[in-house]
RNA sequence: GCCGACGUAGCUCAGUGGUAGAGCAGCGGUUUCGUAAACCGCUGGCCGGGAGUUCGAAUCUCCCCGUCGGCUCCA
C-alpha cells in the first residue's frame, strides 16, 4: 500500500482555502510541521519527506543526518521541543510560489525529498504552496491552523524505521508517529481508549482466561490450552454442521508433502519464502502446506469425474504452517500456525455467479451470529501471477458483478494487485481492538490450479474440460478469528461458546447438604449439555470464588447455601456477570433459558 | 527481514556495579462466611541464552533468541 504516493499528490499543489473553523485534519496537519520543525532544530541537516495526518494523529518521514536512527530519547527530546514550539504562538504563514523558485529554494536547502516531490509533479502544475513556520519551511497545499499556540494538545507516541514510498527495496526512513486534539481532555480521552483497547488485547485476555499460550520453541504457533479447544471445537462443530446441510463433504490431507506437489502447484515458485521446508534425504525435500489447495486437487483427482456432481465442495479443516517473517507475528491474529475452515468447489464456468451466491448467503448466517463489523474488498491481478491475463480478466469481471450485487456498488474496497498469485479474491475484512484491519474469510476464484493439475470432469457430450475452482474460508483462519472475536467481545464469549458455562458457588463448602445439592446441581446442568463446574476452592470465601468467576467471565455464577437447601424449592439465585444483574430462578428455568441461549447463539 | 523498545518467580512489576525483592497465584493451617479479594505461614529465580569488561554484573559492552510498537508482507 503505498499510501505515501497519496499523501504526495495531497501535499504538493496550489494551497487550499482554510475554512472557518479548522478540523482535526488541519489540526494534525499542522503538528506534523510543528513535529518537522523540532526535528530540524534538534537534528540539524534532517530532511523531511512527507507528514500527512492520519485517523487519531499524524505522523512524519525523516532521514536524520549520518545515518542516525530515533530512539526513544529522542522521542522525549522531541515532545518537549514540540511543547515549546507550541507555547510560542509562531504563526503558520502560506505563500503560493513558482514551481521553480521553489525547487531552488529546497534544493537550497539541501531538502531532497522536496525537490523530487516536486520534480515528479504533473507537467501542468506551474505553482506550489509553501508553509512557513518560523524558520521551517514545507512544501504544502495546507490548510493549516493560524499559529502554533493550537498545538498544545499533542503527544508524539513512537517512532519506526520505514521504507521511503513504502517499498521495502528503498532505503529506511525515520517516523514520528504523533496525535494531536483540540483539548487536554481530548488528548486524555484518546490516550484511555488506547488502555482499554490494551486491556481488550486478545494475547492478555488468551492468557488470563486460559484460552491459549505460545512457547518460545513455537514462535507464532499458538498452544491451544482445554479452555481454548472448547471455543475451537465449538466454532467448528457449528461450521460442519451448517456445511453438510449445504453439500459439503469434508476431506483430511496430509500436513507435508514432497516438493514435487508445491512444484506442479505454483508454491514453489511463487510462495516457498514462506514455506517450512524439510529436507528428508539428497534428492528429497519436503514441503510443509501453507494452504490446503492442491491436496484438494489431488483428492479430486483420485477418481474421474461426471458433470453431474459439480458443483463438488470439499471442505477441509487441516492445520497450516507458514513461514511469516519474524517482526509480522501478533499473537493469533498473524500466526505461523493456523487451521482454515477451508474449502473447495469444483464448478464449471456457469456455475460460478450461483455458488458465490450461496457462499455469500453462508457468510451473511455465521458473521451476523456475532454482531461483528465487517467490509468486503476485491483483490485483483498482482504482478506475481500465473495464467494469462484474459482469464484473470474474466475472473475479476466475475468477482466485481457478484459484489455490486451483494454489497452494492461501492459497498465494497478494490485492493488492485491483492489477489492470490492463482486468482483474484474477495476478502471479509475486520477491525481489532486498536482498529487495526484483518483479512477473515476469503472467496478465491481459480481458473490455474484445476490447469495445472490437470482436473477434469466428463461433460454432456463426453468431452472432458477442465472445472473452475472456488477457494473459500469463512471464519478465515481459525486462530485469527477466536483472536477478533475475544478482542470484540472483550473476552466475554457468548454462552455457546463460553468454556464454563455456569459456575457454582457453595457458600459453605464443609457442608455436606450444601455440596450433595450443588454436585447434583452441576450433575443435572451438565446432563442438560451445559458445561457447569463446582468451584468450591478450598479456603476461600464465597466472595473471592464469585470474584474470581468474574475475572474468568464466566457468563452465570450460581451461589447456593444452607438457606437455599433448607427452603428445598429448588430456587437458585443466578448471578449474570456480563449484564451485572442478580436473578432468582428455578433450577429448570435456569436450565431452560442457559438452553435456549446456547441453541439460539445469541451474542450475549 | 528492517527501525525503535523490552525480557527479573506462573502473572504484574520494583531493583541501574557490592549477599535477588513485593503483590497476586500455588501449597499448608485457621476460618465456613450470602454475590468482585478472610487471616497466618511456607514454597517458588542459571535475573531469556552465550561471550566479554570488572576484584565483583540482574545492572556496562557485543552476539543470539523471544516479545512489543511501527514498516514491509499476509488468513
Amino acid at each position: 500500500m503505498p499510501d505515501e504516493v497519496v499523501d504526495e499528490a495531497a501535499e504538493a499543489g496550489l494551497p487550499l482555502e482554510a475554512p472557518e473553523e479548522p478540523s482535526l485534519e488541519i489540526l494534525r496537519h499542522s503538528a506534523a510541521h510543528l513535529l518537522a520543525a523540532a526535528v530540524t532544530q534538534l537534528f540539524p541537516g534532517a530532511q523531511y519527506d512527507v507528514g500527512p495526518p492520519i485517523e487519531d494523529g499524524f505522523f512524519y518521514n525523516f532521514r536524520l543526518p549520518d545515518g542516525r536512527h530515533f530512539s526513544d530519547e529522542d522521542l522525549a527530546a522531541l515532545q518537549a521541543r514540540t511543547a515549546e514550539l507550541a507555547a510560542q504562538h509562531i504563526p503558520f504563514t502560506r505563500e503560493v510560489m513558482p514551481r521553480d523558485d521553489a525547487r531552488a529554494l529546497f534544493a537550497g536547502m539541501g531538502q531532497d525529498f522536496k525537490v523530487d516531490i516536486i520534480d515528479r509533479l504533473g507537467e501542468s502544475v506551474d505553482a506550489v504552496g509553501v508553509y512557513r513556520t518560523g524558520d521551517f519551511v514545507d512544501l504544502c497545499r495546507g490548510p493549516h491552523v493560524p499559529d502554533s499556540g493550537w498545538l498544545q494538545a499533542v503527544k508524539l507516541l513512537r517512532v519506526a524505521g520505514v521504507y521511503w514510498r513504502g517499498d521495502e527495496r528503498n532505503e529506511q526512513l525515520q517516523r514520528v508517529y504523533g496525535t494531536a486534539w483540540f483539548s487536554e481532555q481530548d488528548l486524555d480521552a484518546y490516550l484511555e481508549r488506547l488502555a482499554e483497547a490494551e486491556r481488550r488485547d486478545h494475547r492478555r485476555l488468551g492468557r488470563e482466561l486460559q484460552l491459549f499460550d505460545f512457547d518460545a520453541t513455537a514462535p507464532g504457533m499458538p498452544y491451544w490450552l482445554p479452555n481454548g479447544v472448547i471455543v475451537l471445537n465449538e466454532l467448528l462443530a457449528f461450521w460442519r454442521d451448517e456445511h453438510q446441510r449445504r453439500g459439503y463433504q469434508e476431506i483430511m490431507s496430509p500436513l507435508i508433502n514432497e516438493k514435487r506437489l508445491w512444484e506442479i502447484s505454483g508454491h514453489w515458485d511463487h510462495y516457498r519464502t514462506e514455506m517450512f521446508v524439510m529436507p528428508v534425504d539428497e534428492q528429497t525435500a519436503y514441503g510443509v502446506k501453507p494452504m490446503n489447495c492442491p491436496n484438494a486437487m489431488v483428492v479430486y483427482n483420485m477418481r474421474r469425474h461426471s458433470y453431474r456432481e459439480l458443483p463438488l465442495r470439499l471442505s477441509d479443516c487441516d492445520i497450516l504452517h507458514r513461514f511469516e517473517r519474524s517482526g509480522t507475528l501478533h499473537g493469533l491474529l498473524r500466526a505461523r500456525k493456523f487451521q482454515q475452515d477451508d474449502a473447495h468447489i469444483f464448478v464449471t464456468e456457469e456455475q460460478i455467479e450461483a455458488e458465490y451466491d450461496r457462499i455469500f448467503e453462508i457468510t451473511h448466517r455465521f458473521y451476523s451470529l456475532f454482531d461483528l463489523r465487517y467490509a468486503f474488498r476485491l483483490g485483483t491481478r498482482p504482478d506475481d501471477f500465473i495464467g494469462d491475463v484474459e482469464t484473470w480478466d474474466r475472473a475479476e469481471a466475475a468477482l466485481l458483478r457478484i459484489l455490486e450485487r451483494h454489497a452494492g456498488a461501492g459497498g465494497f474496497g478494490v485492493d488492485a494487485g491483492e489477489g492470490a498469485f492463482y486468482g483474484p479474491k474477495i476478502d471479509i475484512m475486520m477491525e481489532d481492538a486498536i482498529g487495526r484491519s484483518w483479512q477473515m474469510g476469503t472467496i478465491q476464484l481459480d481458473f490455474q490450479l484445476p490447469r495445472r493439475f490437470g482436473c477434469t470432469y466428463v461433460d454432456t457430450d463426453g468431452a472432458e474440460r477442465t472445472p473452475a475452482v472456488i477457494h473459500r474460508v469463512i471464519y478465515g483462519s481459525l486462530e485469527r478469528f477466536v483472536g477478533v472475536l475475544i478482542e470484540h467481545f472483550a473476552g466475554h464469549l457468548p454462552l455457546w461458546l463460553a468454556p464454563v458455562q455456569c459456575e457454582l458457588v457453595p457458600v459453605q463448602d464443609d457442608a455436606p447438604e450444601v455440596m450433595a445439592y450443588i454436585e447434583s446441581l452441576q450433575q443435572r446442568l451438565n446432563a442438560a449439555g451445559l458445561r457447569a463446574v463446582v468451584n468450591d476452592h478450598h479456603g476461600e470465601r464465597m466472595q473471592a470464588r464469585v470474584r474470581d468467576a468474574e475475572l474468568r467471565k464466566v457468563p452465570y455464577v450460581v451461589v447456593v447455601g444452607r438457606r437455599d437447601v433448607e427452603r428445598g424449592d429448588d430456587v437458585v439465585r443466578v448471578r449474570d456477570t456480563r449484564h451485572g444483574a442478580q436473578v432468582d430462578l428455578a433450577v429448570d428455568s435456569l436450565a431452560a433459558q442457559l438452553i435456549d441461549e446456547v441453541r439460539a447463539r445469541r451474542p450475549s
